[in-house]
DNA sequence: GCGTGTATATCGCCG
DNA sequence: CGGCGATGTACACGC
């Protein structure tokens, strides 16, 4: 085994990516504690120290280490121990290797750039291009990410036609009863510290029944959103720039 | 190509892990959508139909599908197709691969339990089982996980030596000012609809500075909880963690 | 299946 | 670095 570490521990030092499948047994002790006794997994370690053990099913890795850990190689007793220590939070794994079913290094470059669409964040940006088009109603955009004292931020801040404050909290999916009361206290606390004349909308693409309960109760409103509607504005808000 | 393709085909029937390392373009459509471009990435397909995309760097794919997905291979023009479907919510993956850097297939086992210590339910039982040694204070614990009407769900309820209800909301790590008016949510609620003699307990390892602001304006109480009496507590059911 | 809440969540932003 | 909120969150559990 001793050959093994020293080959790994040299693909480690170049950087290279590396994949060991194998009869492995993991313990893992930091912010919580963790045991998985023996089986066969994937270990894959990245070059900026993040590593993965993967079991044969599941997307989630069972155990793991994030970027910037150090991880640590070395024989003992007929087999591979792999060691990953994280400084901070301080967190340990320790990968004990009984048996190699395959080791594959790779020096791999991936330069390319990751987009992606259809996030919140794109639906706060179209309502704050085109409140009427998203909301149905016309708004003057006021703010975005307010802070509310210790209440926390506020999504969108606008203002209606009458000149109330509209407070905006937008949700990608679907609205829990969680957002609601989110909603309630940025406008709740608006309210008693600014201007009582404050109405507060949720944005979703839906709701569950007890937020749409909550929601009534609390006299807040409630908006679909489209994300057709969301695309288009995008595309015609940068056209209309150009 | 198209013998590439057909072995992949045949491994996944044979419901192999398959690993691949090439040089791919990856499109994804369906509750968001997003476009990488060419770059080489390590790609592999588990048995129950779970598909990761690794880049060099990150300990998250950069592009997934969870169980239960079914994948599809093909040739196309001298380079490889693997595409991705997962009924519901519809959303589909495709990867195109330009140049194959390794291919590997595994058939491994893996029925070791993985057990886990440490999380917020250990804190939850270590409380109800022995309230004095873990808040300080002799209580008498009533139920768990109680719904609140539509406010959500209280994590513990019990009773102190004044018989007030005493509403405890568990943190792991932190607790935020979102855990304090979760809090108050509940307090506030039952007060309302039960018994105004109503006490409320955030339970954590620590707390922000906004939230304990928050927490005594509210008039609620904080106990900072030190894991170690939860692992004592608990020790009878935990063997060698710690 | 929907609704609710946790996670060694991780990640990104901002002060 | 702490605090706060989103995530194609995933995942488990309850109804």
């Amino acid at each position: 085994m001793e050959d093994i570490a020293e080959a790994l521990r040299e693909s480690i030092k170049r950087r290279e990516t590396v994949i060991l499948v194998g009869e492995c047994e993991i313990e893992y002790k930091g912010r919580a504690s963790s045991k998985l006794g023996r089986g066969e997994r994937i270990v894959i370690i990245k070059r900026d120290g993040s590593l993965l053990v993967h079991r044969p099913t599941g997307v989630n890795p069972v155990n793991y280490q994030p970027e910037s850990s150090l991880v640590n190689v070395y024989s003992e007793e007929d087999r591979l121990v792999i060691r990953s220590l994280r400084p901070r939070p301080g967190e340990e794994l320790t990968i004990k290797v009984y048996r190699i079913l395959g080791l594959h290094t790779y020096r791999i470059e991936d330069n390319a750039q990751f987009e992606m669409w259809g996030d919140e964040e794109d639906i706060k940006k179209a309502i704050m291009v085109n409140p009427k088009e998203l909301l149905g109603e016309d708004l003057n955009p006021l703010e975005e990410e307010m802070r509310i004292s210790t209440a926390g931020y506020a999504d969108l801040i606008l203002v209606d036609s009458s000149g109330n404050y509209v407070v905006v909290e937008v949700k990608r999916e679907t609205a829990s009863v969680d957002a609601v009361y989110q909603l309630k206290r940025y406008v709740d606390r608006l309210r008693r510290e600014i201007n009582p004349r404050v109405r507060g909308i949720l944005v979703a693409q839906g709701i569950t029944r007890s937020a749409a309960v909550a929601l009534e109760k609390e006299g807040l409103e409630f908006r679909r959103i489209n994300m057709r509607k969301v695309y288009e504005v995008l595309k015609g808000g940068l056209t209309g720039f150009l």
